[in-house]
DNA sequence: TAAAAATACTCCATAGGTATTTTAT
DNA sequence: ATAAAATACCTATGGAGTATTTTTA
């Protein structure tokens, strides 16, 4: 019933009946002038938008017309709504250029030492009206969270070993190497670098193995290449876990050059003499779907990609 | 140019646009199926709105169809104009049925001890949205306030002593007879009924007479025609004034009836022995000016008119 | 290939225009 | 008497329908 109401009630009569109601003495051929439109039509326009309202809304008895009260209550809501119109197509322009809306960011947490920082400051600075949802996940969650969509693009690192979605797209952002991280008592940190088949007798402390993608394999397989075999594993989850073991001297550790950003009391680090793995830091997001927020994050992180 | 991109841009396509984007996989054929409406010219109207908009709103390269980011966005303000329009019928509906508004009453002091709480408490009941302003006024300051707009309706006592002015129409709500209010330790307390002329050698208080249509003019008319002349006469503009110096034997005043109800300590009433003009109490408002609120106003008055 | 959307066209309802009458000052 | 709104009638734009082609899964 209520939308009943609404048949082919148009904005155009608002329209009208504004210029018309807003004219100082509520002259219809005055209006009629200024909008370049025949009197009568404009008339017409305006009884027709009464018999749908089921409303008087001048008082025709008058001359100079004038606005009844229903008229001057009709008034008020009227602009409110044209200016509602003009805002809904402000909004719909800022969102199909990107300038707003949302984007739901996925990244692993060796990335938040890194580019993060930087590339959230520049973004927010260009499009402060994009509402950016962080989410910091696993690379493995990161994968899945793109196939189904909780997540419009991850931050993480990239390696070969990684299963090559063709549904995802991926692009560099930075590269870095393998560091070895030491309890500040070691007895090599008087090295500048250091060998890692000298650390053959020392306990490793590496991300859990139990998670796809991660960077257990990445080591192992470096490991495998330089037929390198520790004395003893163990498995921590957190960066900032593994920080404080290396500094409570329980072992060492390899990690992302960005590590050292964290500047963790008691831990040194040391560039390895070995050839170490390239560590890729990437964007990855899926082919279909690039959103115009999206392409502007891309660009964005175009601009601080080396 | 914010103006221009409105033309011919209407409300016809947030219908089509929300009807299409609501359904559950954006399927133009189904939704023009239960508009009862021809498919292709559904599609030519998303169109339209996409070309006024200079935004895409729904991703054509994919089948079913899916709103785009600007899509999503546009949606939810398209969803608030209809609400919006809805609730601009009902509030000129309710406009033109005076059940909602405002009203501006003003009273005399006279009418504020008797009819006045009665009304407006009446009237909140029925009309709970109606804003009631309230202004006390003179009776010369209410019908000069009803010449210059300024009120809608007045409340006063109304002697046929006042012009007739034919711009303003009048409404008897009740009739009062004059009273005589007299110092508590007053000798004549004794007596139910005095007879004025037995009152000759007392000081009368009356309200001021340099106001027109005041009660002071309906006072002193009624002693010319009664032949009667008063030892003294004092001034006091406001009726606790007046009250407060009866009470403190200052001398003996003629109220309307109502004033009784103000209850005053001090202050014994007793009626008149000679006939005493009626006074009525009634409203006033211009002939030109019948709101549907003032006239909900008047019906109510027509409920609690003796 | 089999749906669903986009074109191409046709039609008519109605927004808008012209001429005139009615209304209010 | 006169200016402005309403009415009557006409015109033509574009909203809506039919037939067909194009697209995507």
């Amino acid at each position: 019933m209520e939308i009943q109401r609404l048949q082919d009630f148009e904005l155009r009569h608002l329209r009208y009946f504004i210029a018309v109601a807003e004219n100082k003495n509520c002259s219809i051929s005055e209006v009629a002038e200024e909008l370049h439109m025949a009197q009568p039509n404009l008339s017409q326009q305006l009884k027709d938008l009464e018999t749908k309202l089921k409303v008087k809304l001048f008082d025709r008895q008058k001359r100079p017309l004038r606005l009844t009260n229903a008229g001057v209550e009709f008034l008020k809501q009227a602009r409110l709504i044209l200016a509602q119109v003009n805002h809904a197509i402000e909004t719909a322009q800022q969102a199909s250029q990107g300038t707003i809306g949302r984007l739901i960011v996925g990244f692993n947490s060796s990335v938040s030492n890194s580019v993060l920082p930087d590339l959230l400051r520049k973004f927010r600075n260009y499009f402060p009206k994009v509402k950016l949802i962080l989410q910091e996940r696993t690379a493995y969650s990161l994968i899945e969270g793109l196939q189904t969509q909780q997540i419009d693009i991850g931050l993480m690192h990239w390696s070969s070993l990684n299963s090559q979605d063709e549904t995802l797209c991926v692009k560099k952002i930075q590269e870095e190497s393998l560091v070895l991280a030491l309890p500040e008592n070691h007895p090599f940190v008087t090295q500048q670098e250091i060998s890692l088949k000298s650390l053959s007798d020392e306990s490793f402390i590496l991300p859990p193995s139990h998670l796809p993608y991660s960077l257990y394999e990445s080591i192992v397989s470096f490991w495998k290449q330089i037929e390198f075999v520790p004395k003893e594993i163990q498995e921590a989850t957190l960066m900032l876990t593994i920080l404080s073991l290396v500094a409570g001297g329980v072992g060492v550790a390899l990690l992302p050059a960005n590590a050292q950003n964290i500047g963790r009391k008691g831990v040194i680090y040391r560039a390895i003499q070995e050839q170490t793995p390239t560590l890729e830091i990437v964007a990855v997001w899926r082919r279909d779907r690039s959103s115009t927020v999206l392409q502007n994050f891309l660009e964005v992180i175009q601009t601080i990609a080396t």
